[in-house]
DNA sequence: TTGTATGCGTTATCAA
DNA sequence: TTGATAACGCATACAA
């Protein structure tokens, strides 16, 4: 338990009114006494005891909970780690203002963030764009408020934190996932979701390095986009197999999954190996059925919980994160270890 | 925000020293009065302030953490875990006793247990002995005092709660790995640490049984006994190599990977499918060099961490864990996802 | 059997 | 520019 205020008073030789007017900035103090008692807090480690300041925080604390998330069951478990570390604070006054919204709309999402002009912090998925970091930017500017990217970055944007997947990674571990199932004898179809989303690209990109380096036999044979919808990649994977009936293999970089492993279970003599990512209800029948061999997570309970956590440990106990990019893990899944 | 004992005493018509009395089960009430009050305390799910009660708690927690991981490197994340979630009541006095031990030897961890007569809870890697067991539940029972098993479990004792590892689960897992990388064309050394660890056997029953289920023409060879031990794995790993060249596969469910594996390597004409358990420093370079494909491991970060927090949140807040036994997840790791 | 006073560390308000 | 005081929710010692 380190020192107090009163006792730092003490030692000072002044009443604990000043010595909170130091601490906290707060102005109007004679700048010898404001030196002497910044010199004794800093050599006595003093920091704020938060069973105190949670008993007197009287103002509701508000903070944005900004995601496109509707229509997503990835973010389900997002969610559930927000809520749980918000719990884990409950002895303050934390109203999130949750922000749900459908698809990647750049209007939408600006328009989001300048609903929040009052808000003290701000996790939000942002889509990266300059407009978006600009936006962000003010905002921090503003009265120096956190701000915390969740899942996806932006950049040139002053964030407190990046709290997400390490996407080239799970496109390396991916990778090599399915150079050890297919002992590297694999024509490839990568289905991406969009190749206007960075994550996906950088999957991919992390995907097709690690095979030319572990395994350069395996070869790429095309890469299609979905547009993370199922009836879309049903669609561009059918048309893709009969154009090379070759392919034994596929590799899912982002959703619309269920929808392209149909069409492959269909089109494809022989069952493919199928790696994918994350781990939906819909991924999990697969894994279960065994249409799946693997698929990478990116842990989004931890996410949500790390985010939220992150936010509240700088607002409420001035706690820094000790990185600016928080990772989470890239676990592989497979039928017996996705419970 | 929840309801607080002062509202309490309002609604009921008391004053607040009544009301403490009653829901700290101090006697001296009312019948009345007491059965009052608990039906409004559980009508309005009053819920103690976590920052009132910090505030007041004046004598510290003394709390006993005994663990047999001397000379283990696996425990070194456990106890990062276990620091992490202690520093995260620290606005509590808590007072952890480190009681580390090497080996498994039963009468010096009964002994270990008797001091620990005045801790407020004990956190154990306990044996899985009956003594053992009764001495918890006399610690128990003396004081109704929280005990956590961490990573492994015994049976019949009155314990809080399980943190550890579903080590069937994490054997089904090896099984699937290693049938989906080898095609199901292994002919498998098993390599287990002490056939008198119950974990190491659950894992290797869960790995011949998703073997056979999901890869019926894989076989499991030998299953030979290291104790742990790199210098004993070595030589056994050798032994068994040698008198059935056949084998191309192996699966250490245990400790002493670093010699098993080296043997191996000399004595196979082609470089055998490995899958191991854990993430030790011995374990990273081996997969780092490619000699193992695969290992399953088991969070020891999440574990101590969990451990920690189960225990606090019971003995300073009054919460119980949602379930009797917390499972850490069985991660699959690769060269490109262990950081 | 019940009520009251005090103090924990912090912030906010008011007085000097 | 500084000091004193009240309040937050809880536990405890003491008074009635």
């Amino acid at each position: 338990m380190p020192i107090t205020s009163k006792q730092l008073a003490q030692l000072a030789g002044v009443s604990r009114g000043t010595v909170d007017r130091v601490l906290n900035r707060r102005g109007g103090v004679n700048p010898a006494v404001q030196q002497r008692i910044e010199d004794l807090a800093r050599q006595y480690g003093y920091r704020p005891n938060r069973a105190g300041r949670a008993l007197v925080t009287r103002s509701p604390l508000r903070i944005g909970v900004l995601m496109n998330s509707v229509g997503n069951p990835f973010f389900d478990e997002v969610k559930r780690g927000l809520e749980t570390a918000c719990g884990e604070f409950s002895d303050f006054p934390v109203v999130p203002y949750w922000r749900e919204t459908k698809g990647y709309d750049l209007q939408c999402q600006l328009e989001e963030i300048a609903g929040c002009q009052d808000m003290a912090g701000l996790i939000i998925t942002p889509l990266n764009r300059p407009e978006v970091a600009g936006r962000l930017n003010d905002f921090i500017g503003n009265g120096n408020r956190p701000v915390v990217t969740l899942n996806t970055d932006v950049d040139d944007c002053a964030r407190l934190a990046y709290v997400g997947c390490r996407y080239l990674a799970s496109g390396q571990t991916a990778a090599q996932m399915m150079g050890l199932i297919t002992g590297g004898n694999a024509r490839i179809l990568v289905v991406t979701g969009s190749l206007k989303v960075q994550g996906h690209n950088q999957r991919v990109y992390g995907f097709s390095r690690v095979l030319q380096k572990e395994f350069p036999q395996a070869v790429i044979a095309d890469v299609v986009e979905n547009n993370d919808d199922d009836q879309v990649s049903a669609n561009c994977v059918a048309q893709a197999l009969q154009a090379d009936p070759s392919i034994n293999a596929l590799y899912f970089s982002a959703a619309g999954v269920r929808g392209g492993v149909e069409a492959a279970l269909t089109v494809c003599s022989s069952p493919p190996t199928i790696v994918t990512c994350d781990l939906t209800p819909d991924i999990r029948r697969l894994l279960e059925s065994g249409a799946v061999q693997a698929t990478v997570d990116q842990d989004p309970y931890w996410q949500g919980y790390t985010a939220m956590k992150t936010l509240l440990d700088k607002l409420l106990l001035q706690q820094d994160p000790g990185t600016e990019r928080l990772y989470a893990q890239n676990g592989i899944r497979t039928k017996y270890n996705m419970l």
